[in-house]
DNA sequence: TCTGGGGTCCTAGGACCC
DNA sequence: TCTGGGGTCCTAGGACCC
């Protein structure tokens, strides 16, 4: 049996979900913003009706009011988009007996041995619609093909709210007239490097040999591009489920000058991190801290733990050095962001066998973090007091 | 109109060791 | 004493995606 996969991608999913919950909000410009007031804040999501009018996600909430007066800006709500995220989650897994979450609009179906139950691929596909229709209130675009990355592209086609199935065998006549940018992986710098060898379509990508798109992009990426290309999948290296990292990170309202006012919002951060790598259960043992200046150039400083850790403390021994780097570049800074990587499963949490120090240890920072989740941050003072 | 926040994966140079 | 080569780790940066 050839395999069928099928691709789901929310519509305009944050606005989409505004807009199921607030009736009034349906058929108008909703742009859904990551600071309403700021001039700071940019578009997380636009509403199919605000795209009428070019607005679509990263641009500043300025150019928004000034390209549709009569737009609805809103401020993103994203605890709600994860919970409603799990719904539709919750829901496709009556389709498939596997549903592979590829983010928080879009997942994976594969419905190989499901389509007879439905009749077609078809009535399944269009099935689904319909529930996240009605029962969710939430629009959907579904493509149907042979692999992953051929149903995801046959997304893209169909949006928005729309269906495409790509019949087996039809692969390569659906993706030669395509531009080159309609392959997910291919952005704006590789698309300007096919434009000056005056290739435009996916077809044409196939008249460069295996052994030139190495020599152009390297041997991954050139090896990539030569599969894509094709409609064939690259395996995945890491897991989708298991984290690489976990960040913080906030620009400021307006640019800082004296690090004192700067630092306390890193050590926030830095709270938040490791306040996430416990709830998972994690630990990391790289720290990278994320300077975004004010002529906006972007510095990254990083140290490397002997030891992967969960305290903030032991990351906190660190940031002094980092900071330091950081300072040597004289600008006002806009945004500061904390990177924990290197990344694994906590021993230490998990084991039975955990000295008392670190049992210890364990359980106030379990309070601390349930302190956290109450009141909000900077406790990381208790912490310290009574480790020592 | 000045440009968010959360991620994934890959590259490249230098240090260091054998 | 001088030399090469391979392997691994560390650090910084970049392309891309939602």
């Amino acid at each position: 049996m050839e395999t069928r996969i099928l691709h789901v991608d929310m519509d305009a999913f944050f606005a989409s979900v505004e807009q199921a919950e607030h009736a009034e909000f349906l058929g108008k410009p909703l742009v859904v913003v990551t600071k309403v007031d700021s001039p700071r804040g940019v578009v997380s999501s636009a509403s199919y009706e605000a795209r009428k009018y070019g607005i679509s996600a990263g641009i500043p909430v300025g150019e928004v009011r000034r390209k549709c007066p009569h737009a609805i800006l809103i401020p993103g709500d994203y605890e709600k988009y994860i919970r409603v995220s799990e719904q539709v989650v919750k829901r496709l897994q009556h389709f498939a007996p596997e549903v592979i979450v590829a983010s928080i609009d879009e997942a994976f179906l594969d419905i190989t041995g499901c389509i007879h139950l439905w009749g077609s691929e078809e009535r399944l596909a269009l099935q689904l619609k319909d529930i996240m229709r009605k029962e969710m209130g939430l629009p959907c675009t579904v493509g149907i093909a042979s692999t992953y990355i051929l149903s995801k592209m046959a997304v893209k086609q169909a949006k928005p709210d729309g269906y495409v199935s790509i019949p087996s065998g039809r692969e390569l006549a659906f993706l030669s007239p395509l531009h080159v940018r309609s392959i997910p992986g291919v952005g704006p710098k590789t698309e300007q490097i096919f434009h000056s060898l005056g290739i435009y379509t996916i077809g044409q990508i196939w008249q460069l040999s295996l052994e030139e798109l190495e020599k152009i992009f390297g041997l991954i990426y050139g090896f990539h591009i030569y599969q894509w290309s094709r409609g064939h999948d690259v395996e995945r290296w890491g897991r989708l489920d298991i984290p690489r990292v976990i960040s913080r990170e906030i620009t400021f309202n307006n640019d800082f000058i004296y690090w004192e006012d700067i630092v306390p919002q890193i050590v926030k951060l830095l709270e938040a991190c490791t306040y996430e790598l416990r709830q998972k259960g994690m630990e990391a043992r790289r720290i990278v801290l994320k300077v975004r200046y004010a002529d906006f150039v972007t510095k990254t400083f990083s140290y490397s733990l002997t030891q992967p850790t969960f305290l903030d403390k032991d990351f906190i021994s660190v940031l002094p050095f980092l900071i330091e780097k950081a300072k040597a570049r004289k600008y006002q800074v806009r945004l500061v962001g904390v990177i924990v990587s290197e990344l694994r499963v906590s021993i230490k949490q998990n084991s039975l066998f955990c000295f008392s120090k670190e049992e210890k240890m364990c359980r106030v920072l379990k309070c601390v973090d349930f302190l956290r989740e109450r009141y909000g941050f900077s406790f990381i003072h208790w912490a310290f007091a009574i480790d020592t």
